[in-house]
DNA sequence: TCCTGGAGGTGAAACGTTTCAATTTCTCGG
DNA sequence: CCGAGAAATTGAAACGTTTCACCTCCAGGA
């Protein structure tokens, strides 16, 4: 194996210059440096991590708590992972993965061990019972997903509130008086995860504002409680002209099933998302969406954290503003006549 | 922090005893082992991960190459990952994870730095790029995958051949004489990644055996796709009365469509799928399956590491057996008089 | 009785970095 | 041409383990 020592012998000068050259903690010589760097080339040099973490107490690992319920919705979960991913790279630093299953005290032992500078907790949920073994970690911390009281830790998230009222204000300008939500399945309300009731929340909110009738149907995430939903849904005394899906499950199934019923999209029904852009954009009709900015939020967890290991970063809240694309999937309500 | 020293001291013994306790090299009485434990747990020791990877050039962390494309199958990486991880934990392991896009050569650099003791790369195709530089490795390597030339690697994967073959024979037994194949996105066989290929030439060896006539319809991973999979498979001169579904993306779609086209599952067509026995039991009709059995390829993907970090364990290529579970989606073929 | 060998324990030398403090070498104003 | 300070470089002390080599007991075979 090759130390810096070798480096050093290659290039004549001490191993202290070679460490410098590497951290650029201070100023080299431009000759002395490219002397250095080409004998690390030309031997391959690799600093040993472990003898890195122990000089300088840095592993340039974070822990990643990953929910790995096979039940949820994956395709987000892979997307924050794989952003979380790039972005710790673009900081030279590692990702190890944790499994939500695995005991409690998991993150602390790896914190403990030092095996990781710095956390990041997916899939919070609003009373989580990890919280408080989270908030005694003397490490940074970032959570994804915002519980009741997040005193003392860092959070990011899409602001779940202003999503649900931007769908409405959406169908509400657009002339709509009556609309469907399907939610997340009734369980995810129960657990209280948090999203999904802001979701709703800001949904009622902002209908209540608009003089908006909204008609909230949580849903499993199986064919035949979609097939209910609807049934109960599309009933024409409640007139309903638009539908927002919040449930990425059976958001394939809500158009094929709109389609089998006969009714078009959007000219019979307009129909708004939440979901990934990536899949919004892929569905048998585009569906006008607003994202889930998955690359943002794993962007900014990361930087939350290299900034609390840098400075000192307090804990923060932050909510990213909705984005919506329109994909056509919704249009001007038909009028009264029309049904 | 708390170090091994001031176990010792609180102890009353040397710091090298602390050590053989911990890792049980060398025998100690059982007195001063009782001290030393509880000296650790009322001090709270946790050994630092640094300083021991440094001092035994042992990481006790492995490597995981997962590709995070969100085209794939996500369940099935997801339930990979799990069992992995939860294997990796059971022998004290954790797991670093690697994105499949990140530059090739990004293992070597994890491992010349001793950031890893092993790897494990998901996801191998049959000519996979990556493969002479995991060749050189000069740590354990397991593919979840088998490549054209697997010499010097060590490989598990589900016997996709037997599979293929196994799907048709149940299907034979049941007096089915013509079947259609749904299967993977033709980019998959495009790209050769092994297990599709060797899957069809399962089915078709095996149904060439059995005097049954087979009809392969790659399908992409769109309902539009496969519904015109679907009409020319369902054409009544084929005689159609059984398929098998490799493809996961639209396998809940296909029991959908069957249903829309009055086609009764298992009256009017029997359908076996191969995919993880969750999916397939959570169909709207349980489907009679091959499961992808990622706990066990995980767990033992993991066992030939740790066999490979011990002793020399040569390499070896594990292709498991087909189980197949039958959920009643399969029957015997309608008599011809009934088409 | 002596010797052998294993069990139980210890001190100190690695392991490969980082970084502090000290030293040498430059640069430039007076 | 000197001296002061800045810039560049270096030696050596950490960092917290593991493990080798050594030491002391004590039991039991000859």
């Amino acid at each position: 194996m090759i130390t810096i020592k070798d480096v050093a012998k290659h290039a004549g000068v001490s191993v202290s210059t070679v460490s410098y050259v590497l951290s650029g903690k201070r100023p080299i010589s431009t000759a002395t440096s490219q002397r250095v760097r080409h004998s690390i080339h030309e031997l391959g040099f690799h600093p040993n991590a472990g003898a890195r973490a122990l000089a300088s107490s840095r592993t340039n690992v974070l822990a990643l708590v990953v929910p790995l319920r096979t039940d949820l919705n994956l395709p987000v979960i892979m997307e924050f992972v794989a952003s979380i991913v790039t972005a710790a790279r673009a900081h030279d630093y590692h990702v190890l993965l944790l499994t939500k299953e695995s005991e409690a005290d998991e993150v602390h032992r790896v914190t403990a061990s030092a095996r990781a500078d710095a956390v990041i907790v997916m899939d919070v949920e609003a009373r989580d019972p990890r919280l408080p073994a989270l908030r005694e970690l003397d490490v940074p911390v970032v959570l994804i997903g915002v519980p009741a009281d997040p005193t003392g830790l860092s959070c990011v998230d899409l602001d779940f509130t202003a999503s649900g009222a931007r769908t409405v204000e959406h169908l509400a300008g657009l002339g709509h008086r009556s609309v469907g939500l399907i939610g997340s399945p009734p369980p995810v309300y129960e657990r209280r995860t948090g999203y999904a009731t802001r979701f709703r929340s800001g949904v009622t909110k902002s209908a209540r504002k608009r003089g908006v009738t909204v008609h909230i149907s949580p849903c499993a995430p199986t064919y035949a409680a979609l097939s209910e939903n609807l049934d109960s849904l599309l009933r024409p005394e409640l007139g309903i002209t638009g539908l927002v899906v919040h449930n990425e499950a059976v958001l394939a199934d809500v158009v094929l099933e709109l389609r089998r019923r006969n009714k078009r999209v959007p000219e019979d029904i307009s129909v708004i998302a939440l979901c990934p852009d990536p899949v919004a954009a892929t569905q048998p009709v585009p569906l006008t969406s607003i994202a889930i900015p998955a690359d943002e939020v794993g962007a900014i967890a990361v930087e939350m954290l290299m900034r609390g290991l840098a400075g000192e970063q307090p804990a923060e809240v932050r909510l990213l503003a909705p984005a919506l694309t329109d994909r056509g999937s919704t249009v001007t309500a038909p009028s009264t006549a029309d049904r």
